[in-house]
DNA sequence: CAGTATCCCCACCGATACTG
DNA sequence: CAGTATCGGTGGGGATACTG
C-alpha cells in the first residue's frame, strides 16, 4: 500500500534523491546535459539500459517535468531538459567531479567500452586544429576482436564523424594503443607524452597532426580535476 | 556474469552514481552529514529503512572509503564521514536546494511524518533567546493518535531534549497546528505570521517565547531557498 | 528509425523476528 | 543498544519479437 519507491520524507533531499537516485536517470540526465536529444541518440549513451526501461524513465521524467517533447514532423518526439532538468548540471558535474577526486583508477578501468569511449571522444574533438580540409584518423585497439577493433574519425568543415568501418578515405593519422591505455588517456590518469615515451601509445602519419594531438583530443571534462586517491 | 549493480561505464558520473545513487544511501549520507554517528541515531533519520539494509549499506560505504568507523568501549562502533564522504556535502546540499526550487509543495507534503519533522525541529532548534533556566514547549498536533499527537521540547543549559511523553514540567509555551501547517512552516512553505493570522498555528503561554518563536524556531537548511514551482 | 510488448528470472528490498 | 537472520515479494534487466 505504501508507495514502495519513495522513502516517505518530506525533506527536499530525499524528494531530490527519488527522482535522481532511481536507477539509470542520472546517466539519462548526463546524456541530454551532453546534448542528444533522440532516443537511439540516448541509447548510445546508455548501452547497457533496455530500450523498454529508457522509454520508462524518459516518461517518468517528463511527468516531473525534468524533460519536456518535442513532437517532429516523422512522428518521433525530441527529448529536452526543462528548465529543471537543466538545473541539475551542476549536480550531476558534483558527481562528475567527485568520481574523478575520489574512485580509484584500478576500478574506473574495469568498465573498458570503445564504443562509449569513441562516442565520448567525438562528442569532444576539437576540429579547429585540424582544419582546413578533410582529416581521417583511424584509432586502433589491436587486442579487441574485430567488430570492436578499428574506428574512424572523419573531421571535415567543423563537422565530427565517428564511423566503425572504414569510410576509404586517406588516413591522416593512425592511433594505436591498448583501448585500455586510451581510455587512461581520456580519464585524465595517464599523460599522452608519456605513454608515448613508454611505447603504449603510437601515432603514425602526417607529423604536424600527431604533434598536435593533445590540441584536438579534448580529454573528459573531468580529466584536469586532480585525484585525491592513488 | 556482468556485476548486475553497476552500469558498466568508466565515465566518473557513472562511477559516483554507483555509490550514491544505491536506494537509501543519499540519505545514509545525509544523515551522518547532520552529525550522526550511532546506529540507532542514524535509524532515527530513516526510519522506514530496515536495520538490516542499514547495516549492510555502512558497510558499503565503509568498504568504498565514504565513511570510517571507531570501536568504542562498549563494543559498538561509531560511524563518521572520511574526507570523501565530506566531500560529498555540497552535491547532497545541492539536491536538497534543487528539490526546495523544483518540487511542487503538495508533493512533498504528502510525506508527513512527526517524528522525523521533531528530529529535525530539535536538531536545528536555537537555544539562544530561551535562556536561561529551563524551559518546555509542547507540540500539539489535535488530529494525529495518540502516541504522535504530543511532543515535549525540553530547553536546558543551552541542551535541547525532545520527548515523546509529558516530562512533567510546566509548559512554557504550547505550539498547536496540524502537522501539515507545521511541516509546510518548516519546510518554508507558509510563513508564522500568515499562519497565526489564520488560525492555523496557536501559541499559548508566556508571551516572550511566543513572540521569539522565530528566533528559536529555526526553520529547515533549504527553508530560505526561493522557490521555482507553485 | 523509434520505440512498445511480453516473458522470465533473480538480486534487492521490506518486514519481521531474533540475538548478544 | 546494536545489530543479524530469514523469508517472501517485486521491480529491473536480458532476450526476443513486434509495430508504425
Amino acid at each position: 500500500m505504501e508507495d514502495r519507491g519513495g522513502y516517505g520524507q518530506f525533506c527536499p533531499v530525499s524528494m531530490a534523491a527519488e527522482i535522481l537516485c532511481t536507477r539509470w536517470t542520472a546517466l539519462v540526465i548526463r546524456e541530454l546535459l551532453c546534448g542528444s536529444t533522440r532516443f537511439n541518440q540516448l541509447r548510445r549513451g546508455v548501452p547497457r539500459m533496455s530500450p523498454a526501461l529508457l522509454s520508462k524513465r524518459l516518461k517518468e521524467l517528463e511527468k516531473i517535468g525534468v524533460i519536456v517533447t518535442a513532437p517532429r514532423e516523422s512522428g518521433a518526439v525530441e527529448y529536452h531538459l526543462s528548465p529543471a532538468g537543466e538545473d541539475l548540471r551542476s549536480i550531476i558535474l558534483g558527481m562528475g567531479f567527485w568520481g574523478q577526486r575520489w574512485v580509484e583508477s584500478q576500478l574506473s578501468l574495469k568498465n573498458l567500452d570503445p564504443s562509449l569511449l569513441m562516442w565520448d571522444i567525438r562528442r569532444n574533438l576539437n576540429p579547429e586544429p585540424l582544419l582546413p580540409g578533410r582529416c581521417t584518423i583511424q584509432f586502433q585497439y589491436p587486442e579487441l576482436p574485430e567488430p570492436q577493433r578499428n574506428w574512424w574519425m572523419v573531421i571535415e568543415k567543423g563537422k565530427v564523424d565517428l564511423c566503425g568501418f572504414d569510410p576509404g578515405y586517406e588516413i591522416n593519422l593512425l592511433v594505436r594503443s591498448s583501448l585500455r591505455t586510451m581510455t587512461a588517456i581520456w580519464m585524465g590518469f595517464a599523460p599522452i607524452p608519456h605513454e608515448l615515451a613508454a611505447g603504449r601509445l603510437e601515432l603514425q602519419g602526417e607529423r604536424p597532426i600527431a604533434n598536435a594531438i593533445q590540441k584536438w583530443l579534448t580529454l573528459s571534462t573531468f580529466a584536469p580535476e586532480p585525484r585525491r586517491v592513488s
